[in-house]
DNA sequence: GGGTGCGTTGCTTCG
DNA sequence: GCGAAGCAACGCACC
């Protein structure tokens, strides 16, 4: 029997600490070990990754391969700049290799890859080793749990998770590790295709990954952002297992902070430091373990809690947005590429936002493109994304976001309640994409479900609990400091109006060295004339548009359409929206389901100046729509909202007396 | 099958 | 400055 010639398959797992994979391919004793990483095309074009994303995942490899080295100068993290599929039919032949290790990944598209892989590896006879290592459990054990349905709570992440048993303690670090074998490569790679190119936006010169297999040096080399042609990071926040493990015992020294922490209660308007932990690009990249995170607040807790203190518990508590984390992968691994959208998905209400996804006909999958249904709605998109839309809490966030990658857990609340159900009426999946391409931290699970979340399609459903742009901010920041961080329009206004600057006297804001004026688009010539700073005024007015969205949903609720439902899936749901009682809430002109004539579509690879949709008739007079023809609510505000929080509270203080 | 309690993270007013 | 009440009224588990 030869001894074993191994390929380590570093993918979601950057790191050596605590990694039950690479643990197992130590186990089989091997001549050699090829620690690789494969640069797939579907990362480099097809996902949307922003240059902080890029700068986190070359640090973490960098960091990674720099201690594979420290343990054995001969070796490093080799990285192939070819898509795997092709590439290990190849790779299997020329490095003669026995086993193939990595850790699993229940990711749509990487379920998909790794299933090819598979049987390209049981063609070559090649033995797979897959270790579960990613999440606190394994996505498809704790669905298998929860009677065979995706986990949309934490009550039953805690039931599913009570019944497949412990949590397994980190395996510490190797200390060494063994020599790789020849690295030849003789064969030619495959060329991938560079077309669509979801990251063009972000690249200022072309992408030059692909020219050699091994790099342009020939020694596997992680590439440079210059290299991919990406514009250079702005994030302050780096990546890599080193960094992330003295950042978390730095985090967890702080006893007190790690066993009493409670989510709802640290300020999302928090920074320089912010007010919690930003472990999540670690875990996305896995240069922090999830379980090494687990067990260390735990064993922290338990000892807190023998000194006869009271900490903190899930779901509010450190370990409890781990156990999150798991409830958005459990849903996940039950539904696939379904997962990350309406059309076709059971688990997710319908409801006829504004600018809708495009569907393909081929597979029923949305295409990364979307139909412009509504040309205020495009209007109110574009200026969400870049920060412009008049409420200094929003933009200040949205800029946070582009800027540095990252964004308070509550802030990602404000901003995407604004965007769907409490602001703009718009389809959930537009904000994931933005969020996609601009988070460093971004899991598609936890991306999508929170979106789900938050547009109150799937895990929540109090849609009349509505952030303010101007209360939530307030009530964590009355000062306005971090909005004068991130809008510096504003860094002079009084805080009376730092949330509501269109309400300050004109006298004020020359005064304070700012005009609020225009909408956003650069060209108000008056302030600039006047040497003053400029800030766009509110796109429009909250409260009403807020009723506008309740009212919207609650007829939307009141349908009870499900994503997988026929009519969704025909566009006969159109019938069952009746937009003289609806009004500007209903997107009903769009996808899904049957096309619609006249309704302009934005494609992905349209740049910003793309989406002409002030030639089309239809959607123009839909956005001037006259006074009468809007609901009641629209017209005057009727009342505030409500939950059953007063009545429990009411009928807790009667029992107790 | 109806009632009740609860669900990580709302806002405003009033005392 | 704080806590409680009021607002209009979700789904789900459990009894």
């Amino acid at each position: 029997m030869p001894k074993p010639r191994v390929i380590y398959w570093f993918r979601t797992d950057l790191r050596l600490h605590d990694s039950p994979a690479l643990a197992a391919a130590l186990e089989l004793k091997p001549s050699c070990l090829y620690p690789i990483w494969t640069w797939d095309p579907h990362y480099v074009y097809r996902a949307r990754v922003g240059p902080n994303r890029w700068q986190f995942l070359l640090d973490c490899q960098e960091d990674l391969s720099k201690s594979i080295t420290k343990l054995n100068p001969k070796s490093k993290l080799f990285l192939i700049r070819e898509a795997p599929q092709t590439l290990f039919p190849k790779l299997f032949k020329e490095w003669k290799i026995t086993h193939l290790v990595f850790e699993k990944d229940t990711d749509a598209y990487a379920r998909q890859r790794d299933e090819a892989v598979m049987q390209i590896a049981k063609k070559a006879g090649v033995e797979v080793i897959v270790k579960v290592g990613r999440t606190l459990y394994d996505p498809d054990e704790l669905v298998k749990q929860n009677k065979g349905k995706s986990t949309m709570s934490i009550a039953q992440v805690q039931s599913a998770g009570a019944k497949i048993g412990n949590i397994p303690r980190p395996i510490p670090s190797p200390t060494s590790l063994p020599d790789p074998g020849d690295l030849s490569l003789s064969f030619s790679p495959e060329r991938p295709e560079e077309t669509p190119d979801f990251n063009a936006s972000h690249r200022e010169s072309q992408d030059k990954s692909y020219q050699e297999l091994s790099g342009p040096n020939n020694d596997f080399a992680i590439p440079t952002l210059s290299e991919l042609g990406i514009k250079p990071a702005t994030s302050p926040h780096r990546g890599g297992e080193t960094l992330a493990l003295s950042a978390l015992s730095s985090i967890l020294s702080d006893v007190a902070y790690t066993a009493t922490f409670e989510k709802p209660k640290t300020a999302p308007t928090d920074f320089s430091p912010q007010s919690t932990t930003l472990l999540s690009p670690h875990l996305h990249f896995g240069s922090l373990s999830v379980r090494e995170f687990y067990w260390r607040v735990q064993d922290i807790v338990t000892s807190f809690k023998s000194k006869g203190k009271k900490p903190s518990e899930p779901p509010t508590s450190l370990t409890g947005q781990l156990l999150f984390r798991d409830m958005y992968f459990g849903a996940q691994a039950a539904q696939g590429y379904a997962f990350a959208q309406t059309y076709n998905n059971s688990n997710i209400r319908f409801i006829p936002w504004h600018l809708p996804s495009t569907i393909s006909p081929d597979n029923s999958l949305i295409t990364g493109s979307y139909h412009v249904d509504d040309a205020q709605a495009e209007s109110y998109f574009r200026r969400w994304k870049s920060g412009t839309t008049g409420f200094p809490f929003v933009d200040a966030l949205m800029r946070q976001l582009r800027l540095e990658g990252w964004i308070h857990h509550l802030g990602r609340h404000m901003v995407a309640c604004f965007l769907t159900r409490g602001g703009c009426y718009i389809d959930w999946e537009r904000g994931a994409e933005v969020f996609e391409e601009w988070l460093i931290d971004h899991e598609v699970a936890c991306n999508v479900g929170n979106w789900q979340w938050l547009s109150c399609t799937a895990f929540y459903s109090q849609y009349y609990r509505c952030y303010s742009p101007v209360a939530f901010g307030r009530k964590w920041d009355p000062e306005g400091a971090f909005v004068k961080k991130y809008v510096p329009e504003l860094e002079n206004f009084d805080k009376k109006y730092v949330y509501e600057p269109w309400k300050a006297p004109i006298a004020d804001q020359k005064k304070w060295g700012c005009l609020v004026k225009g909408d956003g688009g650069g060209d108000e010539s008056e302030a600039t004339k006047e040497g003053l700073k400029n800030y766009p005024k509110p796109m429009f007015d909250f409260d009403t548009q807020r009723d506008i969205c309740i009212q919207g949903m609650k007829n939307a609720y009141r349908v009870g359409l499900y994503g997988n439902d026929k009519r969704v899936l025909d566009g006969t749901w159109r019938t069952l929206f009746d937009d003289d009682a609806e009004g500007p809430t209903t997107g009903n002109d769009g996808i899904p389901g049957a096309q619609v004539d006249g309704a302009k579509e934005k494609d992905v690879d349209e740049g910003e100046d793309a989406g002409d949709f002030e030639s089309d008739s239809k959607t123009a007079q839909k956005a001037k729509k006259p006074e009468h023809q809007k609901p009641k609510s629209a017209r005057k505000r009727e009342a505030g909202q409500s939950t059953l929080d007063g009545m429990v509270t009411r009928k807790k203080k009667k029992d107790q007396a």
